[in-house]
DNA sequence: TTTTAGATATCGCGA
DNA sequence: TCGCGATGTCTAAAA
């Protein structure tokens, strides 16, 4: 591999703009490992595309040959090898609290520990054909509609979308084990325990309610109903609900940010 | 931006592995939609870094402001825009039906698509540091160990683990909503539940496990024994669980397979 | 296509 | 740190 020579002629180092701090082609493993060590601790974000075999032991262990991967090293210690498909990595770290590199046998191998749970990713690297440090500077500003949170926040100023007469007493009440997303209290004056999902709400939700609704009936006194509130429901899950005496009620999931009002702004 | 003028001084296009195609250093929108365009249909993977805006509309709705980014898109028509933190992309979407890359006002606009659900990611390129194209190949053989199928398969065999003069009846036995993982008979010939989790088991699992031994409760005369076999347990479930008469053994999660076994392989 | 259950889930919050 | 629940969860398998 005429790497070093490649890395020499063609080298593109010149960093227009500060987001590109250094880039090899085809480096040596001596090149490659002398780069890693001195950006692996450097708040910077490492791509690198090459030939490795990794290997995972912690919760489970997996072990992958030698193939074509990307890897993602990011300043906060994350670490993700990619494979020709999907989103999701084929290994992963979501956090290191230790990250080294070293030469064995004349491969770069990483190591990336954590511990709890304890768990390592060794990645040797074969071949590498490319590596680029880049700083990616802060988080920026992101903004998500649709949450359930927002879903809980819109239903708590406006019970009426559940039902007529619907008063909210409590938002995520802590009973016992979990929370409830919305308490409240009926036009008869019956407690009403919600249980909001975003999305279209299977039997587990349905479970979920049953658990509040019996704990709450352990502690107050008279009927306490429970709604489950959602865009949609499967049809065992709706079977599920009217067999435990449980309601449904179809709320829109989202208080219509209309995309005319988020366009203009990034477009 | 002085972009064309380096990526034609400094190509790194010299492909000297099969793996690397194509790269461009700060590329003019002009040559970088050629890039694009040129790459995007062409079975390869692109990893693009440079300061993005993203716009994500389908479930929820999304937009983040310009900051740095990093881009993958692979043959699969998978995109992933990355941060600068954590595993988990910024924004992505898993599959795209339609994608494409078009000029406006002057910046490079990736769209993508998808259907069912309905959901468009549109991400557009204020600058570009580096983009690559690479060729990842096949996927590599992988292996993973510890799964809970595999656990669920090494305890049919030696139910003994669980407990001594255990028999199994069924795997993923269907009753009702979901399916018991193991079903079998105690030494006493009673009849008995068995759950499984490959990590900690929290409450959902005691539930879960709850639910099933009713169901047999209702269908066989006789007493029927509820038991959660995971390696670990949170103090809240086991309370619940020996609230509700149902019992937890502890079994380990990897049926050991050693690392000495795996390690010469590898390195 | 719909539904379910698993995942090395990850991530963030609260006690 | 542990426990818990949401996630644009994703993903594969089964009905």
């Amino acid at each position: 591999m005429d790497s070093a020579a490649c890395a020499l002629c063609c080298p593109a180092r010149a960093a227009h703009l500060p987001m590109l701090i250094d880039s090899l082609t085809h480096p040596t493993p001596d090149a490659l490992l002398t780069f890693l060590r001195a950006q692996l601790h450097a708040r910077v974000t490492l791509h690198l595309a090459g030939e490795v075999e990794v290997l995972y032991a912690g919760r489970a262990t997996s072990m992958a040959e030698a193939g074509d991967r990307l890897l993602l090293l990011k300043p906060d210690g994350s670490l993700q090898v990619h494979g020709p498909r999907g989103v999701k990595p084929v290994n992963w770290q979501p956090r290191t609290d230790h990250l080294s590199a070293e030469l064995e046998d004349g491969c770069v191998v990483l190591h990336a520990e954590r511990r709890s749970p304890a768990e390592v990713v060794r990645v040797r690297v074969i071949g590498c054909a490319q590596v680029t440090a880049l700083h990616l500077g802060d988080e920026a500003l992101f903004l998500l509609q649709g949450s359930e949170a927002q879903m809980q926040a819109a239903l708590a100023r406006t019970p009426d979308l559940i039902e007529p007469g619907l008063s909210v007493l409590n938002r995520e009440l802590l009973v016992g084990v979990g929370g409830i997303d919305l308490y409240a209290r009926d036009a008869q004056g019956r407690f009403v325990v919600v249980e909001l999902k975003r999305g279209k709400a299977g039997h587990e939700a349905v479970h979920q309610l049953a658990r509040y609704v019996q704990a709450v009936r352990e502690q107050v006194p008279g009927t306490v109903r429970g709604i489950l509130a959602a865009p949609d429901i499967t049809v065992p899950a709706l079977k599920v609900a009217q067999a435990a005496g449980l309601e449904y009620v179809k709320v829109e999931a989202l208080p219509q940010v209309p995309e005319e009002a988020l366009q203009p702004t990034l477009f």
